[in-house]
DNA sequence: TTGTAGGCGTTATCAA
DNA sequence: TTGATAACGCCTACAA
């Protein structure tokens, strides 16, 4: 670290002293305007930056708000993630990220060394980390969740309801005359997928569809589980009039699948989404899709964060997905 | 922040001095085991967190690099993006993010703030500041500039060769038998959108191909682009076989609207995109694209700015981007 | 309105 | 191998 220019010297250029200059940097207290002025000159002209470290150790608090993210990369985390920046923007806070890979060690690990680096909150986006510890590892520290539903009322949680949204979706195609419906999940043990999952037996439940275990494939986010799962479902013989994707890349697996064996969308097989992803508007046929108010939960849950900071209460909050209609989806004749 | 146990309070705990404390956690000298164990239990026990303002004051290094980046949510620098915090993983260093949203009085205030943050080093994806700017506002501080290439030795840039790519995927169109080919490009300003327009051409005239401004479209990145270029295209009435677009975004909007007007792709027109987006492969058909080594040169500027802060020399590097060869494609017969 | 002095939690330099 | 003690750069009473 290059030898930075401190109050110190511009003090000195400036011929008062070092609190003075720091009562003009922060504007604290009254001081004469024409040393006011010398001070502001003799800063730019030295190129003078507060060292934050020596005003975070003096004031005690840091103006950075720790953001832990797992794996960036998925379109509905990262749009979370912008969401989360975009809600600092301009409240003299700064996010510093840090990964916990969904791995609750590496969480801790992570939580950890934001508390070193004296963040005054903390978001997490996603997480694996149980209620009891986070609140444990976390103490006072003001702490909002993101993207996760933590049952006790203790913890700020801003999520979406997977549940509702997987009974929409599948209602959607229930409604177009479906009943024979595939849905290709998440891994077993992701809570995000297993809610979907229960949102699309709620919506057979309600309309007297029996539910097949035949017909609900794993897959694991990804486009290439889509592909193969579609493949198995072929292979297997079960009949289906259309599917719903945990995810919009897994949709599009299941669409590309769809096609090499000679399926039409939506002619032949109907397809619904789960994310709305960008692409998804621009597929063949456009993908009828659940979606989910990212970037809003991220703004958010940044102010939710920032509010806890200043002391006051805050409670958590619920998102309902919204049905994309686009054309993927065909009235089954 | 709540008051946070400090090296202090261990040492009361441990019974030894706070200097010792910090000699064991910084394993800095030996220190009697017996008293290097009293001290580590007492620090479990206290859930000590070091205190990162106050031992990067002493210190004089902060432990962090800090990133610009210009609104993330583009694939290609969500990527470079994640290189960097991988190649940071393990070092010690945190990386710390600032936006500079591609305006460069916004990329100015984000390294300035970098800067009161006292980084050790700066990586800067993209960006607008010109470089003798750049120099003058960051002096010595190790900087290692991100798919961008300023030309002058004194910068270290790590970037890809736009033209050659731009080159590669309209020689891969014309030994397809192509002609007649369309370009969809970004921004006039944008100068990875002229690089890859300047390959396009230099393709053309080593193939001896009359350049026509007709089929040079302008798009902005975007799916929305793509598409109303297409359109635009067709109703020109120009002949084309073939569209080079500028990123895979881009050709997801032109291929739907070719779709949308009967046009097969590839049986009527071919495709190359640019970028090797996830989801290209799951388009229908899978898509043709030229592919840039994104996390790779995450990674690789992580290194570079590491060596650079210890002292080393580095240099510039360029990537050259991949064709990846899938069904968008076909033979002018 | 201004300056002085003490303290924030570490690291680093001395002696011991 | 240890323990004082002086920085580090800034903020903030307190006093002038």
């Amino acid at each position: 670290m290059a030898k930075a220019t401190t109050i110190q010297d511009i003090a000195k250029l400036a011929g008062v002293s070092k609190s003075t200059v720091s009562r003009v940097m922060n504007k604290t207290t009254a001081v004469h305007p024409e040393k006011a002025a010398a001070v502001i000159r003799a800063a730019e002209q030295l190129g003078f930056a507060p060292n934050q470290f020596a005003r975070s150790l003096a004031s005690g608090r840091s103006m950075t708000v720790g953001v832990i993210t797992q794996n960036l990369g998925s379109p509905f985390y990262d749009a979370i993630a912008q969401g989360v920046i975009a809600g600092l923007q301009g409240t003299g806070y700064s996010p510093i990220f840090a990964d916990g890979r969904w791995d609750h060690v590496v969480e801790e690990d992570s939580i950890r060394s934001l508390q070193g680096r004296r963040a005054d909150g903390i978001l997490l986006i996603g997480g694996q980390l149980r209620g009891t510890d986070l609140k444990a590892l976390c103490g006072t520290l003001p702490r909002v969740t993101i993207a996760r539903h933590l049952p006790s009322v203790q913890h700020c949680c801003i999520y979406v309801d997977n549940v509702q949204g997987g009974f929409l979706a599948t209602q959607h195609l229930i409604r177009h005359g479906h009943t024979k419906i595939a849905f290709i999940g998440g891994p077993h043990h992701h809570s995000d997928a297993k809610d979907r999952l229960a949102g699309y037996r709620k919506a057979l439940t309600q309309a007297n569809i029996r539910f097949t275990t035949k017909l609900v494939l794993e897959g694991n986010f990804s486009s290439a589980s889509g592909h193969a799962a579609v493949h198995t479902l072929l292979k297997s013989g079960e009949e289906f009039t259309a599917i719903f994707a945990a995810n919009d890349a897994t949709a599009y697996g299941a669409r590309l699948a769809l096609d090499q064996h000679g399926l039409r969308v939506p002619q032949d097989v109907s397809l619904v989404g789960y994310d709305n992803q960008a692409e998804s508007a621009f597929m063949i046929p456009p993908l009828t899709t659940m979606h989910q108010p990212a970037h809003q939960m991220g703004q958010a849950a940044a102010a939710a964060v920032l509010e806890k900071i200043q002391g006051q209460p805050i409670k958590s909050r619920v998102f309902i997905p919204e049905l994309r209609c686009r054309e993927s989806v065909a009235t089954r004749t």
